[in-house]
DNA sequence: AATATTTTTGGGAGCGCTCTCATAATCATA
DNA sequence: TATGATTATGAGAGCGCTCCCAAAAATATT
């Protein structure tokens, strides 16, 4: 098919290379009979061009990359990762960008990849899933390259690279302000893992909104997760002795654990313990249960963040740009009934 | 940083742009002197080859595409699909290839996509997710396109294509066998979506079993999911007044949804039906349902689809390649306790 | 020691495009 | 109608690599 390269389209045309680049290209300058004919001769042959020599004469790959590290590839069976990665997909799409995929699954694979990504004439430009202490080494990397990038997550070292986040600060301080104007007295949390900045932002917002409403902290209300079902089960299990009437979950899946382990003891949500989640994602078996959580702005999360990079990669990269998104409360029954609460 | 090229390198180590090539290539025929000396020049300058220009002269990208119709993207809530994209981007690390996502999720993004990955110079062959007709056209497309591929899955129009595939009918048959002789009588099964290749060879296996071991087929146990929980709580709401004994689900989320509507119906597993899922992917809300299924290879499917896709690239496209890959049965408890059973 | 053989190296032509610059054609202005 | 400004087109020099071919050096063969 298309072993036809510019000089052929442009023989064909009877005009010259230059001018069949311009019409590609969708230049100006150029006399509307020409631009048709040329474009009459493509749509006839089938004609399309070579992306590598493309790229060589204008070192644009019109390639973005995606890299999620292997501390976040382990959370690879909870929905957010698919849905971000179809929100960057499509916004790929939609500028005319390529999508690279690397995962990172082991430190053996980010050393093969590391030495891949930098090279010249295959990205434009870098997204990097993170939050985790471990991913510094990537993103130093990509610093080093002089590789545009933008961190999805808050970095820990933030000053000099450009990220996009959800102000997870504020959304866990509303969704726990929430469960005080409830009423509620003992209200414990189940947290991110604490060597990722979402762990650590959200359960900031959570002793912010304590401290401000005048609760006092008790340190063994707080249990670590890890964002997974099993983690939120022990955590629960544990909090349970300490018997909390309310409890604010780092993410749904945890939530979710927390629930079977209070169902287990033969205790009720939202009659005995309320839950709050985080996340609002579509999970295949939260069907039974109307949780009350914290939604995510994934899809516009990725959008958003493709944008980002590209205007990066156009402008530079001073200043580092941060973006963080707004989340909203999503009320449902697992904290009880209540009208009227304005976030 | 690695605004380098050969030649800089050439200079600085006193050879020729030739030697450095043969060097950073790995050919033979170069004296171990100047390779160690070349070596060191490339260590010392952090020289990177430009992709872009090495595309373009070796008319290899050195690239992949994986092609993820809407028909499947919409799945991306089970954790198949997470699975496999993993075993797909470990193998082309091994092998040193660059994987491009693409994910289409409209009629509108095909035609966008379609018009960009048959491209010279982007990418050396593709992956095809598929099973559903409306894939055909993706599939179809790429074959004008010359462009090397392998289908995920066994595609509706097989003969002139390579894929890969699970044995379904097999394991399928398999299982239901299995449901025979722990002596179920009426053995009902909730198909996949009837319009994909899994979900019919799924269901020739159920009812090849039946047939060959002198159970009638009756149809009103015949019915038709969509590999979601939500579909598999609906067609087992149905089945429910059918009074089956046991369930063989094409999908362990389906089984999942069954297993809620039986519970909800306050019937018991296995005592009063017994179910039999199919997957064997890790669910984070499988933990307290020890489900009996067919497990698939996922991770080497995904290996050995990149392994079948290097080998076409290498030695051409004819003849189309067929491969299939075994399941097997994993007995737990929900089709009650029963010991000895060879497949 | 002379020739044939093999190994090592360099030169050069392309891969198919972009982009600047020069030239040709067109239009506006006086 | 002559002059300058503007627009349309073509020619040519790369982009940074691979790979073939020929020359040079090292080694083997008689």
């Amino acid at each position: 098919m298309s072993n036809l390269t510019l000089e052929d389209i442009a023989k064909k045309a009877g005009v010259s290379r230059s001018t069949v680049s311009r019409v590609v290209n969708g230049h100006q300058h150029i006399s509307d009979a020409v631009r048709q004919r040329v474009l009459k001769v493509i749509e006839e042959t089938g004609y399309l061009p070579n992306a590598a020599a493309r790229a060589l004469a204008s070192q644009r790959s019109h390639m973005i990359g995606l890299i999620l590290p292997h501390s976040t590839s382990v959370l690879f069976t909870d929905p957010y990762f698919p849905k971000l990665l179809k929100s960057i997909s499509q916004a790929c799409n939609q500028y005319d960008y390529t999508l690279a995929f690397f995962l990172v699954s082991s430190k053996n694979e980010e050393e093969k990849i590391l030495k891949r990504v930098p090279n010249k004439g295959l990205l434009d430009g870098v997204l990097v899933q993170s939050g985790h202490h471990g991913d510094q080494g990537i993103i130093g990397h990509m610093i080093d390259a002089k590789m545009p990038q933008v961190i999805l997550g808050r970095p820990f070292r933030s000053d000099n690279v450009s990220y996009i986040d959800v102000d997870n600060v504020h959304a866990a301080y509303n969704a726990v302000s929430y469960l005080v104007r409830l009423g509620y007295q003992r209200i414990a949390t189940i947290t991110g893992p604490l060597e990722s900045t979402a762990g650590l932002d959200r359960q900031e917002g959570y002793t912010r909104a304590l401290q401000d409403r005048g609760h006092n902290i008790f340190q063994d209300l707080i249990v670590e997760g890890d964002f997974s079902e099993a983690g939120g089960y022990h955590a629960m299990l544990n909090l349970l002795k300490r018997r909390p009437d309310a409890v604010f979950a780092a993410s749904d899946t945890m939530a979710l654990g927390a629930i079977r382990a209070i169902q287990e003891h033969d205790l009720k949500v939202p009659e005995d313990i309320a839950i709050i989640g985080f996340d609002d994602l579509p999970m295949p078996t939260l069907n039974d249960i109307e949780l009350t959580t914290v939604r995510q702005p994934v899809t516009e999360m990725g959008q958003k963040a493709v944008e980002l990079l590209l205007d990066i990669i156009e402008n530079g990269t001073e200043p580092p740009r941060h973006m963080i998104l707004d989340t909203n409360l999503v009320i449902r029954s697992t904290c009880g009934s209540m009208k009227g609460i304005k976030s």
